[in-house]
DNA sequence: GCCAACGTTGGC
DNA sequence: GCCAACGTTGGC
């Protein structure tokens, strides 16, 4: 029995976290934190273990799709949130009663060409993207097919 | 640096 | 519950 496979895209500014960055992490993984939006946080909730994931760069000249990551831990306590000294505390959460999560993802690959903002708008096939209807959320899902056609961009 | 789009906050 | 004010995101 195949499992349900679900695809996300995560926007990340490559001068605080890219690609490389993941990539360069010792267990190739990192803990996808920050997220202080309830739409995205959602959506990293509904993330599953194996799931796949397009890293892309934003506030980045072009903005583009770098690679892809994978999921390695579901929806866990955004802990941050918690801490005062951090970038990301929020004191509307607690720990009985938190507001924020997080997800571990691992580094899987980076494009040789990565598949620019650009590129995605000049596609039809691509118009009804999140990333172009939506595209101050951080995190956001990706049909089967519009991973498909990008696969096939980043391979060409 | 500008600004459009969007989300959140808080007064009423 | 409405909406003005404000803050943030992110492409250009």
């Amino acid at each position: 029995m195949e499992s349900e496979m679900n695809y996300w895209l995560y926007k990340s500014e490559p001068n605080v976290y890219g690609i490389d960055d993941l990539k360069n992490e010792p267990t190739r993984t990192t803990c996808w934190e920050g997220v202080r939006n309830y739409q995205a946080r959602n959506n990293l909730q509904a993330a599953k273990t194996g799931d796949l994931v397009f890293f892309y760069h934003s506030v980045v000249k072009p903005p583009a799709i770098a690679g892809i990551a994978k999921v390695v831990k579901e929806a866990y306590t955004d802990h941050f949130a918690f801490e005062p000294s951090h970038k990301y505390f929020d004191p509307k959460s607690n720990p009985e009663k938190p507001r924020w999560f997080m997800v571990d993802i691992e580094f899987v690959e980076k494009f040789d060409t990565p598949v620019t903002l650009e590129t995605i708008k000049q596609e039809p096939a691509l118009k009804e993207m999140v990333l172009l209807n939506n595209s101050r959320l951080s995190v956001q899902p990706v049909s089967a097919r519009e991973w498909q056609f990008i696969l096939e961009l980043a391979k060409q």
